[in-house]
DNA sequence: ATACTTTTGTGCTTTATAACATGGTTGTAT
DNA sequence: ATACAACCATGTTATAAAGCACAAAAGTAT
């Protein structure tokens, strides 16, 4: 896993003077409450968002209600700058899971920016590559894994993405069993069973919502063998 | 769906008199039979890839041998620059479905190019972007439809990719089964029986790999609904 | 405190799809 | 022409996962 934490410090380093001067002048910041949508699937983008504080999910609406989280922000992050530079309309969804801060960057500005300074072109150019990657890689992880594949690897992914806690064991992000099913791609009443029988067999325990993660080894095999 | 056959055309736009010089001298062209291997999952990237005759396909070997069709290529798309954007190695795998032509350029000399053309970095931007969003849409398409509407939105995808012949009905590519049913992550036994369903509901007709569009509106409406 | 909604947990049933088995067909190499 | 391999077709069985029903628990609003 790739830690994406490092870009805005990386973006902020490209920079000169008075490109930051610029950003820091077309910058807002808003906040968003637990639930609130940032954007939705349809909307035109025009802002580019880094997020400084909290949590958020970008989601697709499949077919029959069913929602499919597709990837995961932490702080510091970008997203939602891909449908600009695509010419499209946004086709996914994102909303804060918990009180969020996020900066908007007006997309013209960025672009902008782009044309002056190529090495920014070239931070873009990889993380959409490195993003592109990982979608191929979901995509087959999503198909081919079973049920207890799929949430194994949820839970690596979300150690990854947003750590532990001072134990050292506890995932440090607390999900609705429904969100955990929406990113394994199963039901939930499937993400309910298959944690419970993680728990029988001593990988997981549970305590409400905190997931404590007891055999990491064991939860690898299992993401790893489908 | 977007028509990527632009891409070398504009790409060539975008150049000027000596960018042209410096790609003319060091592309190569080489030759594929017929199901040869073009690079392989975990290949180090150094070249970008322009084909210029046949048909290549993307693929991904996921959990039990079972391999999944990432995104099939037409003549005149590049493919094969992402890992090396991403310094990666590459995830996937391609190789030619026919006879095929492809021209290689080093990445070395995209990226110095790159380094001073920024549309020729907008380019890429933005095929990332739209590749990305693709996969996206995929990944929910994949992990969320019914066995009939994947492979409805395969026959699509293939109209869609590469055309149809003079009857404007048969699809101008032709797949094996197993092929059909690694683009619609199935078994080969379930896109068999599923094109012979499609058969006797008079949406398709089929005559050993030429499948023939009847009921283009059925095909829509099934992909649609899952 | 109370009622009310949302979330979680479990057992049971149903269904979609994979897995398997077998035979026919087509293509290909000798 | 013959043999052999790859591919296609179809029926049967097995199973993973969804769907449904209901109850308990937790969270939220009045």
């Amino acid at each position: 896993m790739v830690d994406l934490s490092a870009s805005l410090k990386e973006v902020w380093r490209i920079l000169d003077d008075k490109e930051r001067e610029i950003l820091r002048e077309n910058a807002v910041v808003r906040n968003f409450k637990r639930n609130e949508m940032i954007y939705s699937e349809g909307d035109a983008p025009t802002d580019m968002m880094c997020l400084l504080k909290g949590k958020v999910k970008i989601f697709k609406e499949g077919v029959g209600g069913r929602s499919q989280i597709i990837r995961m922000i932490k702080p510091v992050q970008y997203f939602g700058y891909r449908a600009y530079f695509a010419e499209e309309a946004y086709l996914t969804g994102a909303s804060a899971f918990e009180n969020s801060s996020v900066c908007l960057l007006p997309m013209k500005i960025v672009v902008e920016l782009l044309g002056k300074n190529n090495k920014l072109a070239f931070f873009f150019i990889k993380q959409l590559s490195i993003d592109l990657g990982i979608a191929d890689e979901r995509t087959v992880n999503l198909t081919q894994k079973h049920i207890r594949g799929r949430l194994a690897e949820s839970l690596l992914f979300l150690v990854d993405s947003y750590g532990l806690e001072e134990d050292g064991a506890t995932i440090s992000i607390y999900l609705a069993r429904e969100d955990l099913a929406n990113l394994s791609n199963m039901t939930t009443s499937n993400a309910i069973r298959t944690l419970s029988n993680f728990v029988s067999e001593r990988i997981i325990t549970l305590d409400g919502r905190k997931i404590k993660i007891i055999d990491e080894d064991r939860l690898r095999k299992i993401s790893k063998l489908g």
